[in-house]
DNA sequence: GGCAGCTACGTGCAAACTGCATATTGCCTG
DNA sequence: CAGGCAATATGCAGTTTGCACGTAGCTGCC
């Protein structure tokens, strides 16, 4: 309903962005070293909902700001020189923390469909379990 | 290390946003109806990090622009109006496509740090791309 | 050599999103 | 009545995003 202008969001897929996207590039680099280009690709092949290698790169450069990662120029290749990059401690620790996030909100979701209610103080407008 | 200005993160605290947001309500929406300041106040005390009451607001708006959810103003009970949310079939849709995603994204970040043990960069943690 | 095409990285810009502060309406309490 | 809470909404500044475009190095082809 409501056919606003602009900002619908129309695609049933969705985005990944913002720490989302932070932390499945730490991901990957948790295994092995990688560039952006790479994981770039490497977050095509995974199945998961992907960004744009601009942002990837700009992703990236942020990561490495606050100090999750570092990097070194790579010209031990033919092609154009690639930006390495390697995770932190520091990295792996927001990782970390991340991920218990992460399983608090995979709880949430999980029990909100379960049809489970935390605590029904009052105010609940009946409609308390639909079965589809 | 690039010291570049600003944007540092410095919070190791991840931040809901986004589509995290608008899942988090769908999910609470399943459940029962509700109304904003319900489900704000919800996300709060569902451990899960918060977001801004106003912010919420807009994505319950956006959400029904998207048609994910219908509204109706509630006036049965005494105190201000409230605009009572439901889910539509579509949302719920779309939630589901979403809680799959997230247990992709899960995969991966549960997958990288399966290969932790102090992880030694040529190990076996995956495939190691060396370039030739 | 000339030229297209791919790899790899980067940036400019407009649209979108966020948090904070603030405004409003309605009811209740001291 | 003034103050406060419930409930919704918006203005604004700062940030992030997607898209488009630009750079540079190397390969393949005629």
């Amino acid at each position: 309903m409501a056919e606003s202008t602009g900002r619908k969001r129309t695609t049933a897929e969705p985005r990944l962005h913002g720490e989302m996207l932070a932390t499945s590039l730490l991901a990957f680099l948790k295994g092995c070293n990688a560039y952006g280009y790479q994981l770039s690709q490497q977050l095509s092949e995974s199945g998961l909902p992907q960004s744009d290698s601009g942002t990837v790169y700009r992703a990236l450069r942020q990561l490495e700001d606050s100090g999750f990662v570092s990097s070194f120029w790579d010209t031990s290749d033919q092609g154009p020189a690639r930006r390495m990059y390697s995770l932190t401690a520091a990295g792996e620790l927001f990782l970390r923390t991340w991920i218990d996030a992460l399983n608090r909100y995979q709880e949430v979701l999980a029990g909100a469909l379960a049809g489970f209610d935390t605590s029904a103080p009052a105010g609940d407008a009946g409609n308390e379990e639909e079965p589809s």
